[in-house]
DNA sequence: CATGAATGAGACTTCATTCAT
DNA sequence: AATGAATGAAGTCTCATTCAT
């Protein structure tokens, strides 16, 4: 199920207690909740632990008694915010189902999960991978990683059962599908117009689809000339 | 051709006092020269005027002289870097040639541009985009507008003449164009690969274009091709 | 023997409570020992009661409950040293032996100890010597004058029997012994270079003993010598 | 002459902006005069920039515009203490007068100028010693060295004359002549007790005097037997 | 026009200490 | 007796910005 509480599942090493009671597992998670609404507000840099101390009515020096750090604080939010995702996708992943119906699931997940935090997430993940010293990116890769693997072994599923074509290579797929959602939900928030998450994913899904398929034998036969020609003709 | 000077074009009205002789104008285009690299290496927040005024060897007191703050003249980097890309499109476009020229075109220049710059003036416009008093994201929309005009006007063309698919719509279509090609840069750079622009932009090509195309037209166009080329074998 | 716990020694009196079961005098034990080496390799104001509490595995609150603060810590850690070391020269000294035997013994065991516990207990008595409210300052001076004593009623002794010089006042040979034994441990210490105890001890003996003597009675005394293991040697 | 601001010496390079004007060496000047008594009071640890900054009735960022840290203050104040104290000896060494009279010059300015300070500067030189990384020692120690070189050359020179003993390294004599001034005014100072530095210096330039001289020779041989003596009894 | 100088405001972080349990 | 949890107070340092010259 989705949404079960996400702190709960790595072992806490940042902070400087050990956090073993209810109490204290409390005091994490809502430090990070408000932390990942400020963060994802403001960017890394502008946000300060002051307002996400003030916004739960804590000492600053409280949360530094559980995180040893701005830094170490942001992290946790992306991962968990992470972790939420991944957790949301692998469980409501209709695995019984067409490719089709469970890619649309994805996308419609992505659309979703996405515009609901905003780009503020986006854009805190982003600004970290430009950290200085590169440890986040280490620690980011993986998730990134994680996150878009059910629909990359779907496309491998598919492409190995001759359902979608094999002439694209899933680097390029990614990007093809996760590149226009992106964008469309950019284009949403910056312009503070409310979105009807059903009608873009069918609308992305519709251009998306015919796309990945295999592409029939003529079509494929043309394509394929076409390419050896061009290819030919700048050998000049 | 690019690197026109960009600081001609708008009237200046950022700065305090009107730059009418030729020195002033110079200093400006200095510290915005400069400023790009700084905020476009660091981010907004982490760039400092102290290190714009290092960088060009004068006061930090003289960037006040002329900007009337921070924010201003992140404002007047991101506009120029605008400026400089439109002409850049403006200028090189292949408006004789066809269709999926002029596509192709763009294409190539989209990757170029934001590759060479580094994802710095995406990441600065993006950051922008979320400053509290938000007049900046009313001066950004214009410029974005201003920017993919180009390729939308084509695809504008491509659809009346029956030459691209009526049934997406152009916002869709931008999305479904500048959404992959920002992913594919983004992939690039966080994973300090060096990427191969030429074989990006075709690879993209190959998959966008017929997309593009009317389910029909696309395999008319193919069969037309074979015939002239065969054609044209035989003339031999 | 030195180490013998010193805590028994003198009775409670900057702890809250009552210290009467033998479970509490080993806390206080632990607790004083541990904060000796934070506080000996630290530095009164770099030492934390969190590293102390840590190295003892136990809670900062505990700490606390054994003593009012930090600074009364301190003082507790700066008594119990210097009892030891009292302890040891009480324990240790030669008193059927000679004046220069005596003397020798005190000379070798000041630089033993504070060697041996580096430059780190010296420079914590400096620095509190120099605390603001400096009651301070009135619980360490009797502590050093109690630790000179052996060595000064040695002197004052010599000097009434004429073995040693009386133009110089106790005070100056004080400064005149353990002045160069401190600059000898500091330079050792600053310069990271290992020390031949032994070897300094005598060399340092060397030059202070004929300076001590009465100068007629240094001269007397060598003659004497002489003459004895002159006429020991015939007894062949 | 004595005194001469010693802020003129080195060419600056910690501060951030340059300092040529008058106004600004002023600046420099006061910071490092009060910074003097802070840390001297205080010690490195407990000296607050607050305090310094408030003492000068300026801003802490003022500080910080000329200063790049506290340590970088710190280093600062004890590199123009010893250029102080080396220009005092310099200039006031009575290079034509005997041997005696040099020396008694050092001990007596020694005294004068440490007792003036107070043994702040010592004890914040003391605890810079223990300074993290070690760069700081790298620039004391030899600061150290230049301030110990008059009186190291005078030892030399009459060592090579015959006038004063040889068969004591300079490496103690240096002990044996900086160790009780120390020791003495560190006295002095604790017990707030008010030094009639003449009388001190006479006491013990009188003291150590009679050591740096040749012995007379049957003395020195009579020594050097009994050395040679309990050496071959100490064998068993 | 240019800038040297100064700074207010605020950032992150540390740590001794308290207190209810 | 012991401690988990929380925090007030303070510290160092940064930086955009102002202003007299």
């Amino acid at each position: 199920m989705p949404n079960k509480p996400p702190a709960a599942s790595p072992v806490e090493r940042t902070q400087r207690r050990a956090a073993g009671s209810a109490k204290s597992a409390q005091r994490i998670v809502d430090i990070v909740r408000v932390s990942r609404e400020v963060f994802s507000n403001r960017g890394y840099e502008a946000a300060t632990t002051t307002e996400i101390a003030e916004r739960l009515g804590i000492s600053e020096a409280t949360i530094f008694t559980y995180f040893s750090g701005k830094r170490d604080l942001s992290v946790r939010v992306i991962k968990d915010w992470y972790d939420e995702i991944i957790a949301h996708i692998d469980d409501g992943m209709p695995r019984r189902q067409s490719i089709r119906a469970q890619f649309a699931f994805v996308v419609r997940s992505h659309l979703q999960l996405f515009l609901v935090q905003g780009t503020g997430m986006c854009a805190l993940v982003l600004s970290e991978g430009r950290a200085k010293g590169k440890p986040l990116v280490d620690q980011l890769v993986p998730l990134q990683r994680r996150y878009t693997a059910p629909l990359m072994d779907l496309f491998s599923r598919g492409q190995a059962s001759g359902e979608l074509r094999s002439d694209i290579p899933l680097r390029l797929l990614r990007s093809m599908v996760y590149g226009p959602m992106e964008h469309i939900l950019w284009e949403a928030i910056v312009a503070h117009r409310p979105i009807d998450i059903d009608a873009a994913a069918d609308e992305l899904i519709g251009v998306l689809w015919p796309m990945l398929q295999a592409p029939r034998a003529e079509l494929a036969a043309l394509r394929r000339m076409r390419s050896r020609i061009v290819a030919a003709t700048e050998e000049f």
